[in-house]
DNA sequence: CTTGTGATTGTTCCC
DNA sequence: GGGAACAATCACAAG
């Protein structure tokens, strides 16, 4: 079933989908799954595979079942990459709620979540 | 021309 | 804790 759910519980979220171009500036956009950064790759190989397919309808579907399929040592690189861009998209949305934060007065330090290191020599895509 | 839909799963958000 | 909307993608439909 896909009846997602008519009605959300939330509130504020009422924001109906008014135009794929009306989105707020400031809203940064949701960080891809790691189904979906699987996807982007699974999308190219799948297109060789299958040129006659274009749909992604299809490729989503086809992806779905492969992605289930996967083990979780596949879905490690996926999941690493969908947990970065997580801790990124964090901090955004945190600087959406709060454009300010901190900035108010007397405060000196005390979020220290500064993740910034890169040390993380696997990208290695330098 | 323009816009939405359909389909996949995951993630994320706010109350 | 929960529930609900949205993230990419791309052909096709309808007005």
């Amino acid at each position: 079933m896909k009846a997602k759910a008519g009605s959300r519980a939330g509130g504020s979220r009422l924001a109906v989908k008014k135009s794929k171009a009306d989105k707020d500036p400031n809203k940064p956009k949701r960080p891809p799954s790691a189904f979906f950064v699987f996807m982007d790759t699974f999308r190219k190989e799948y297109r060789e595979k299958h040129p006659d397919v274009k749909l992604a309808s299809v490729i989503g579907k086809a992806g779905g079942e492969k992605w289930k399929s996967l083990s979780d040592a596949e879905k490690a690189p996926y999941n690493a990459k969908a947990e970065k861009l997580k801790a990124e998209y964090t901090k955004k949305i945190n600087a959406y709620n709060n454009p300010q934060a901190g900035e108010a007065s007397g405060d000196s330090d005390k979020s220290k979540s500064e993740v910034n290191d890169e040390d993380d020599g696997s990208e290695g895509d330098a």
